[in-house]
DNA sequence: GGAGAAATGTTATCCTATTGCTTCTTTAAA
DNA sequence: TTTAAAGAAGCAATAGGATAACATTTCTCC
């Protein structure tokens, strides 16, 4: 798989994500720490989702002392404020784009290039939580990763194949 | 959590289910040896589902050999047949209720007691399709886990607490 | 029977995640 | 302003899940 490509921490996403978890735990009273903003600073400054140990490895190259539990205890933060995602299917942690609502997270991942493209389909939403409580079933969090293939990567095999 | 409960082998599910999975590999040319159908069996002889060294374990009980990639090789095959269900979010597997279709899986899993039931909602499945679809994505298989609580654990919780 | 393919045995290792305990920092009360 | 308590981070060890690489066995088909 190709290797995770590194975006200037100061595009435009990034930068208008943090602000947005910065507000968001201001209002919240929880504290977005250097650490925890650092981390969730990485995970939106590179195209693909990051696992713990190569977000721990960035951490590293910053200078910073670090250990497992370093990084996984902001993950833990960031996953509880709902300002990431883990893709379970991958071991990975994406950035979500919609923080304030909550949710599981519904994500289309591509096996080829791990680039992930994150869905917001209520409906679907609604349906697994009728059948759930059809079952007498209480919901606390759904999650849906759909794996296959994005429009540049299959283009790129038809265009070899045919 | 609850350590998982051992089912009689010849539980009437386990036994239809190996049943059903002989008639399907006999179908298909390949080959479900002893110890594939023997991984398959102690998958179905379990009220939960177990991950892969808690397999390894029962067949070591068997007195058979084993490593991890025993059970990991007849993991993969059972997962290749759809004979079997991987639930990512647990790193455990589960028994497929309809291994004639293929599809990923759909699960309702209790954070509780970890007993996991399997849905086949294809308006659900339609839909990410869609999704998929419209953004021009190839869909190669989706997998949807719903955590919650199961009726047995949250009457008990309500029972205890009202 | 013999060649090639498929499956399994075996060992070692890698990757992911957590536990337990210590130290530092922040917060809020005295 | 000191000080106690809580929260966060440092650190070492280890648990848990999965795979790589190679040897050996078993099966299939000629
Ligand atoms: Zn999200
Ligand atoms: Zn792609
Ligand atoms: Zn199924
Ligand atoms: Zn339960």
């Amino acid at each position: 798989m190709a290797a995770p490509l590194e975006i200037a921490s100061s595009s435009p996403r990034a930068r208008q994500a943090l602000e947005h978890a910065e507000r968001l735990c201001q209002e919240r009273g929880v504290r977005l720490t250097v650490l925890r903003r650092r981390v969730l600073e990485i995970i939106w400054s590179h195209a693909r989702p990051l696992g713990a140990y190569a977000i721990l490895d960035v951490l590293r190259d910053d200078g910073r002392a670090g250990a497992p539990p370093t990084v996984y205890r902001a993950l833990d933060f960031l996953l509880e404020q709902g300002l990431i995602h883990r893709l379970a299917s991958l071991n990975v942690f994406t950035g979500c784009c919609q923080p304030d609502r909550r949710h599981g997270g519904q994500f289309l991942i591509c096996r080829d290039c791990g680039q992930v493209d994150e869905l917001n389909n209520t409906q679907v939403e609604c349906l697994l939580n009728d059948e759930a409580d059809a079952r007498g079933f209480e919901v606390l969090t759904q999650m849906i990763e759909v794996l296959g293939r994005c429009p540049n990567c299959w283009q790129g095999v038809t265009h070899r194949a045919g």
